[in-house]
RNA sequence: GCGCUUGUGGCUCAAUGGAUAGAGCAUCAGACUUCGGAUCUGAGGGUUAGAGGUUCGAGUCCUCUCAGGCGUACCA
């Protein structure tokens, strides 16, 4: 449910008629419960453009509001706030309704749009390291969210699998006479390598930019080695996805090797557009106030990334028809995006009402602040750093003896990997993010476990119960009261989510209804002797529509929650 | 040098331009014949890096300073 629509309503309406015409102004959460549940402040900011004091606009629209339906009282304090209270009887029957459905009162869009989510784009060369856990599962939050909402959502997986890394790669292939199979792990040795070669020799590294050039002009016996490496490594990258449960497949991919044939025309079409210049021999837009160019093509005629990038985009734009892209990548490609995303509009390759989102977030930190490595300094590969979660959640569950070793592992995976994404989820992606085992796998504060202890209570309760649940919430206590509100707001936080492409809005608010509702049972029993039927059926409603709510919600994060734990 | 970005209690983080800046961890003090105590209640702890400015109102917007991180055309 909309919940702010119906107040937004309300409040537009005593506006029609007291005669003010103004642009609409939403209301907003009070921040204290005394200045009740929501608050429009909206009197202040009209204060100067209809020339009244805001205490003056307030009386007259607390004079048209409809107090008789969705909200009970209205009261003006301070400069002009006007807080208002939500009718206890219409809240009881919304939260209701929403309990009996099964999309717990969350609306479709209207109107769905096409969204591109872009993310996780693992390096074919490499194993996947602890640089693409966040990618992969923020991305896949935000296709979850967004699909969730009614959005047509494409993933798009643009995985590495072409570029100057592959001729340095083939061309110490050729040097060491190595054909055939290769293992993972002689790929991840063989890379670091090939690296050293290109690294100390320039011969070599020339040697290798040649070659870049060559598997682009499709040399057959190149792209035979090239193949190789990328049905290896996407099988593992395949592990990795089921392991995080990340819903990337084999249609979402669309590597960078899917737009070779489109990077001559790239160039091409910059040119007709009178946007390319030749510097030192490469082909490069100069965008005004811009100090880099965008390079499109080097001296030695071989594309790189900008290129594939704008190929890509017009693809998601004209072919598949994206309306939103969102671009889920480390926040130091800031500048590649802006720029690139800048070029894509002039250059007419994306209408301008398409929003192209560079979804940017922080780097992964150990304790120390320090960017998170091996003890030797080496890259932490994500299949240890998910296994080690696995192995460590086990330790996390209290009575070991009640389960079979199977429903361990089964448990370790689901705690251990949801504490790794709730973690990661629950901080502003923006900030870097320091990773550390013992909060995450800890059961106190705004963590996974928290959530899983407070989803596997409720349940319990059912357990107990264990019979129908039906009948009607009554609303008899403040903390039931603020219960209902935070319930009926879900989906304003979901849509405000999806907006801001932020994940860890809706841990927040799962978190705030996890600790409301154990506040609430604390205070309220439900199945202790003494309790009225009728009170026992409402807050057995009430905590039947708190349980789905942080199910929906933790399966939006692509977290699985249990039962018992 | 230039650009981007971050700076909020001891620590980790919240906060559409709105009222007295909120949580959690840690610390201290409480509640138990447990509807799962892996819980709940309470207390202390802040000049939102600093200085100006815009605004009825600034952690949030603008300018400058300081500190950190990142980027800075033929890697992606």
């Amino acid at each position: 449910m909309k919940l702010k629509s119906h107040i937004n309503h309300i409040i537009q309406e005593a506006f029609v008629k007291a005669g003010i015409e103004h642009e609409a102004i939403s209301v907003s959460e009070s921040t204290k419960a005394e200045f009740g549940d929501f608050q429009f402040n909206g009197a202040m900011a009209l204060s100067k453009k209809l020339g009244k004091n805001p205490r003056e606009i307030a009386e007259t629209l607390i004079k048209h509001l409809d107090l008789d339906t969705i909200l009970s009282k209205a009261e003006i304090a301070g400069p002009g706030f006007i807080n208002l209270w939500l009718n206890p009887l219409w809240l009881a029957l919304q939260c209701e309704v929403a309990q009996k459905d099964a999309r717990l009162g969350v609306e479709k869009r209207a109107a769905p749009m096409k969204v591109v989510v872009d993310y996780s784009g693992p390096n074919m060369a490499k194993q996947m390291h602890v640089g693409h856990l966040r990618s992969s599962i923020i991305g896949d939050t935000l296709a979850n969210l967004l699909s969730y909402l009614g959005d047509e959502v494409i993933r798009q997986n643009h995985i590495g699998d072409w570029g100057t890394q592959f001729g340095m790669l083939i061309a110490y292939l050729e040097e060491m006479h190595k054909e055939g199979s290769v293992s993972l792990k002689d790929l991840e040795q063989f890379y670091k390598d090939a690296k050293g070669r290109f690294d100390a020799d320039e011969a070599f590294a020339n040697k290798a930019r040649e070659y870049v050039v060559k598997i682009q002009s499709g040399d057959a016996h190149c792209l035979a080695l090239w193949q190789q490496f990328i049905a290896i490594s996407l099988g593992h990258c395949e592990e990795v996805y089921d392991k995080l449960s990340v819903k990337l497949t084999r249609d979402d991919v669309r590597a960078e090797s899917f737009y070779n044939d489109d990077l001559s025309r790239v160039v091409r079409d910059l040119y007709g557009k009178g946007l390319l210049k030749e510097s030192d021999g490469a082909q490069c837009v100069f965008l005004e106030d811009e100090e880099i160019p965008v390079m499109v093509q080097k001296s030695d005629g071989g594309y790189l990334y900008a290129t594939t990038d704008l190929a890509a985009l017009r693809y998601r734009a004209g072919t598949l028809g994206a309306k939103r892209i969102l671009y889920v990548v480390d926040a130091r490609q800031a500048g590649h995006f802006k720029q690139v995303f800048r070029l894509a509009k002039e250059a007419g390759f994306v209408p301008g009402d398409v929003a192209l989102e560079h979804v940017a977030f922080g780097t992964m930190m150990d304790k120390g602040g320090k960017p998170f490595k091996t003890r030797d300094g080496g890259t932490v590969k994500l299949i240890d750093l998910l296994d080690e979660a696995v192995l460590k959640a086990q330790d996390t569950i209290k009575d070991k003896s009640s389960y079979t070793p199977e429903q361990i592992d089964a448990l370790a995976k689901i705690i251990g990997i949801g504490a790794v994404k709730y973690a990661d989820l629950s901080i502003n992606r923006e900030s870097n993010y320091i990773f550390n085992w013992d909060k995450m796998l800890s059961f106190e504060g705004n963590t996974s476990l928290y959530m899983q202890y407070a989803y596997a209570r409720i349940q319990s309760i059912f357990r107990r119960y264990d019979g129908a649940i039906e009948g009607h919430i009554m609303i008899s206590d403040p903390l039931e009261h603020r219960l209902c509100v935070l319930l009926l707001g879900f989906e304003d936080v979901l849509n405000r989510a999806a907006v801001d492409a932020a994940p860890n809005q809706i841990t927040s608010y799962l978190y705030e209804l996890a600790t409301l509702f154990m506040r609430f049972y604390e205070q309220n029993p439900i199945l202790k002797e003494g309790v009225k039927q009728e009170i026992k059926m409402s807050r057995l409603v009430l905590a039947d529509l708190t349980a789905k709510t942080m199910k929906q919600g933790l399966n939006l994060l692509g977290i699985e929650v249990v039962d018992a734990l």
